[in-house]
Order: structure tokens, then C-alpha cells, then sequence
DNA sequence: TGTAATTGCTCTAGTGACTAGAGGTTCAAG
DNA sequence: CTTGAACCTCTAGTCACTAGAGCAATTACA
């Protein structure tokens, strides 16, 4: 039996956000003890900490939400998993490539500058005008 | 003299946000009409078109507050637009390396399971456990 | 000029995943 | 038995919008 501060040592999640998964039915309400504090038991630590890495790798908590029902069905087909986990992938290469063109854009536009005053300042310039910009974003 | 509408179609800012950025303070609230409809001068043009353009290059609402204040300034000197670029700059790096290592995680986590079954799937297994990771996150 | 379609107005609430704070109660150690 | 840490609930704030309700003004066309 834990108390919330031990199993937030424990696996690395803050109190008030375990409560918060709580209240988003991520994890179900423990036992109380007399004076209404929550007492877990351990079997929450394995779910906890699942919900820890999934959220660590980047997983929305409904993705996460999903993977967690098929867990509990051992066995279901793993299909689904692989689709949710392949989704993220993809979204994760979308935002990458985003980022990077951004990247590059703003590279090439703070190098532009050798004016000292904001009057003639080049960076300035290019954040206000996409036309000498290179990609789309 | 536009109105609301001719405004967000000129530099492709919806309308609502529109209204947002007037209640942020981010632009001045224009003139009316005797009906209570905005009615906007075309130098607001520039500023929202700055806007606009820094909001996609990934900028924060504050940062383009701070270029815009120094936008309306041509005499101070430019360092701290350069210093914001940069600042952002080096954000999107941080953000990028990150991303990248959970995208490598994750490939390594995709391409492991030759189960077909939950209960041995190596895809849940690896999202619910870190020490077969390579890399922090 | 009549009327209908479009555009506009304000206000509130919702998004995702928490985080911060107020104001109070319970627990564990000494 | 006292003290201080940990716990409780509830509300509101974060960021940058977006959605919707319910109504008013404008514009286009007949
Ligand atoms: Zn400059
Ligand atoms: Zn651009
Ligand atoms: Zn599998
Ligand atoms: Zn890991």
C-alpha cells in the first residue's frame, strides 16, 4: 500500500498529475484510507509507469488511453498497437520535417543582418516578409 | 478601410484570431462603424502580415510582442531581435534532437514484435518499459 | 425598396496535459 | 502530544487559438 507522494517517487510521476489522470479516468480511484487519503496498491505501478514512458515517448493520452484496453486483453490481436505506435511514427517525421525547414529558414534569416539599427535590420525584415523565403510553412 | 473579413482574406489570418490578437493587445482596436463593425486603416496591413508571418515561422506571441515594440523603434539598435531569432533558433534545435531520438526509439520499438498476439507483443512490452531504451527522454 | 444571404458582433467554453495556489485536514516522527 | 510534512478538494491559469450560441449589421440582387 502506497501513499500518492510514494508512488509518485516511485515511478517518476508528479502527485498532482497522477491525481489529474485520475480525474481523466487514465487510472482508477484507489482505496482511501480513514482520513481520505489515497492508498494504492501495487498493481498500479506497472500501469503507472506505462503511462509514464508512453507519455515520455511522446503518445497522447488517448493513444495511450487505447493501448492500455488492448493491454488488458492479452489476446486480442496486437495489430492495433502497431497501427497506434506507426501513427505516432508518422507524426513524429511530419513535425521533424516542419521544425527543420523552420530551422533552415530562420538560419538563413538571422545571418543576413549587418545593419546595427533596427531601421535597416534584415532580420526584422525577413520575419515580416515571406517572399524571400525558401519553403513554405 | 476594411472590414474584418477583407482583412483576414489579405493576409490569411482567420477572423476569430483576428479578434483574439486585438484582445491580447497585439494589435490596436480599430475604428467602428456606426453599425459596431471594425474598420481597419492599411497600415495594420504590415503589422498583421509581421504577425502572421513570425507566428509561422514557430515564434511565441510574447517574442513577436517584444519585435514589434522594436519594429516601431528604427533608431535602437537591433541586438535583441537578433538575440530573440537566435534564442528561437536554438529552441528549435533543442526540439528537433529531441523528437529525433524518440523517432529512433520508437522505430527500434516498431520493429520488434513478430508476435501476433497482446500478450506477447514486444511493441507494448518496450512502450511500457525504458531499460531497453537507448537514449533518455 | 424589400428581402435574403452573408458577414459581423459579444460572450462563453473547450482544446491538451498538466501546473499553481488557496485553504483546510491527516499522518508520521519524535 | 506536538510539530511539520504530506495530503485533501476546488478553482483558475497556461498557450494560441477554435467552436458555438444568439443576435445585429451589411451587401447583393430583384
Ligand atoms: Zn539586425
Ligand atoms: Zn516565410
Ligand atoms: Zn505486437
Ligand atoms: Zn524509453
Amino acid at each position: 500500500m502506497f501513499s500518492i507522494g510514494q508512488l509518485s517517487s516511485k515511478v517518476g510521476v508528479k502527485v498532482p498529475t497522477i491525481r489529474y489522470y485520475e480525474s481523466i479516468g487514465l487510472i482508477d480511484p484507489p482505496h482511501r484510507s480513514e482520513g481520505n487519503q489515497r492508498r494504492y496498491e501495487p498493481e498500479v505501478l506497472d500501469r503507472l509507469t506505462f503511462i509514464r514512458h508512453a507519455r515520455d515517448l511522446g503518445l497522447s493520452i488517448d493513444a495511450i488511453k487505447d493501448l492500455l484496453i488492448l493491454n488488458a486483453n492479452p489476446d486480442m490481436p496486437c495489430d492495433e498497437a502497431h497501427l497506434i505506435a506507426n501513427q505516432h511514427l508518422k507524426d513524429l517525421a511530419r513535425k521533424i520535417t516542419q521544425l527543420q525547414q523552420l530551422s533552415l529558414e530562420l538560419t538563413r534569416i538571422t545571418q543576413n543582418c549587418d545593419s546595427d539599427t533596427v531601421g535597416h535590420c534584415k532580420v526584422l525584415e525577413a520575419l515580416g516578409d515571406h517572399s524571400t523565403c525558401k519553403s513554405d510553412h
